[in-house]
RNA sequence: CGGAGUGUAGUGUAACGGCUAACAUUCCUGUUUUGGGAACAGGCGACUCCGGGUUCGAAUCCCGGCACUCCGACCA
């Protein structure tokens, strides 16, 4: 796309009501817009972002053999009054409104009840078993203090994924195999150094432990504690002697870090499904509890927390996965040869399907580079009488300091 | 929900209770510029968050509300 069409600008100062380093660095480069505390605008930009990690996670999914539903966002009240969980004392986090005939709804805060009452009408024998299913929604909560950009918002879109299985041996089986398939997801997203799997408690829904997807940063809402060789980690709500023992670890051992969770399971177990009434009929016609498991991640939270690991002092850094851009093709200078190579260098490259951002615009080099490194995208051309005497692109990396001229073809074969 | 702080052009800041609310930046016009946020000239842009009060006079002091940020609590 041509930058001069973008609508969206970028800014040298961040707005002094944001102080988070994602908040900041998403505005001023146009990635979000803020409407209210906790509540935030995807930009083109930004919309790019979420839509390339919703493209990793949903391939992820699929592969698990889920599929791709969409609930409502509106939801009865019925449903969460079975479960006892329609209490605004109970789940403080509720919005709720009420129709024009009186009837009280819930805006979906979660989905396990509503979506799990759907099933009833889908599932009633063993050879309707298992069901994996998985949505990206746009989750209402009523937070009494949002946060940290969009890392703890009101308004946030997140995947959720549920599993219903026969047995138990089932259900573990499917756990197992989603927290192999969160670490691709982390590692396709450029998060997999920094992500740990961590023990926590198991919150209301289940009384064993669950497992979080932590993600060490800074800004992060969770203390958690990781094990020196990096294959455990602990959230303080669990690090205590029993853990220990149980775990047969030593203290001494861990580290305190601060994490974002970025990702979090869970096990029901039976009990959900019991009381809303989802049951199935086996093999010897026995009525049996389905098993539920409940599997989210946090995908604009993901954005959050990439733009606080990755950033530096000029701005964003986006891993390649999910940068809106392959690259950032900057024209400097107004000439005729500058400008006739730009020109075709952007239509080759749209035609052999590279997503590129063509800084077309008609400004002093200086403006051009710092907002091509605030917005981040990993890959940066610069196109110049200089270089276009020498029939060269200067190409350098977002992450690296010193840039380097290549042909034509060499710098293609980069993206 | 407890505690602390802040609300002034799009953005960032200034202004002792007292001139037409200032400066920078953005934006618009023009000239000159073009490899790290250029220079000059001119111009647009504010019911100083809202509502009361004190005062000859309020952006400034007082009261109430609202919004935003941070700390804590909460976090399914």
């Amino acid at each position: 796309m041509r930058q001069s069409q973008l609508f969206t600008k970028t800014r040298k100062e961040a707005p002094a009501d944001e102080t988070s380093k994602n908040a900041q660095f998403l505005i001023r480069a146009g990635f979000i817009n803020k409407e209210m505390a906790g509540v935030y605008t995807l930009l083109p930009l930004g919309f790019s972002v979420v839509n390339k990690i919703k493209k990793i996670v949903n391939e992820e999914m699929n592969a698990l053999g889920s599929q791709e539903i969409l609930m409502s966002t509106i939801q009865p009240k019925e449903v969460w009054e079975v479960t006892d969980r329609w209490d605004s004392e109970k789940v403080d986090v509720w919005f709720k409104s009420i129709l024009k005939n009186g009837t009280e709804i819930g805006f979906g805060w979660s989905h396990e009840e509503p979506i799990t009452n759907m099933l009833k009408s889908h599932i009633s024998s063993y050879v309707d078993l298992p069901v994996y299913v998985h949505q990206f929604q746009t989750k209402l909560r009523n937070e009494e203090r949002a946060k940290s950009g969009v890392m703890r918002g009101r308004e946030f879109v997140m995947k959720d994924m549920y599993s219903y299985a026969r047995d138990e041996k089932e259900h573990m089986d499917f756990y197992n195999k989603t927290i192999d398939s969160y670490k691709r997801v982390f590692d396709r997203l450029g998060l997999g150094n920094a992500t740990y799997v961590t023990t926590a408690s198991g919150g209301v829904f289940s009384d064993k432990f669950s497992h979080e997807f932590q993600t060490i940063c800074e800004a992060g809402e969770d203390n958690i504690y990781v094990h020196k060789d990096g294959k455990m980690a602990l959230n303080e709500e669990v690090f205590n002697d029993k853990t220990l023992l149980d775990l047969g670890v030593s203290k001494e051992d861990f580290e305190f870090k601060k994490a974002a969770e970025i990702g979090n399971i869970f096990t029901f177990g039976t009990k959900k499904c019991e009381e809303i009434g989802l049951y199935f009929t086996d093999k010897d016609g026995n009525k049996k509890p389905v098993y539920l498991g409940s599997y989210g991640i946090g995908i604009t939270r993901v954005m959050g927390v990439i733009a606080e690991v990755f950033s530096d002092n000029k701005g964003l850094v986006w891993p390649k996965e999910v940068s809106p851009f392959n690259v950032h093709l900057v024209r400097l200078g107004n000439s005729d040869a500058s400008l006739a190579f730009a020109d075709r260098l952007y239509t080759e490259l749209e035609s052999k399907g590279v997503e590129v951002l063509y800084d077309d615009r008609d400004l002093r080099p200086g403006e051009k580079f710092a907002d091509s490194d605030l917005i981040g995208i990993p890959v940066r051309f610069v196109v110049s009488d200089k270089t276009v005497a020498e029939n060269k692109i200067e190409v350098k990396y977002r992450t690296s300091a010193e840039a380097e001229l290549l042909s034509e073809t060499d710098a293609l074969k980069i993206l």
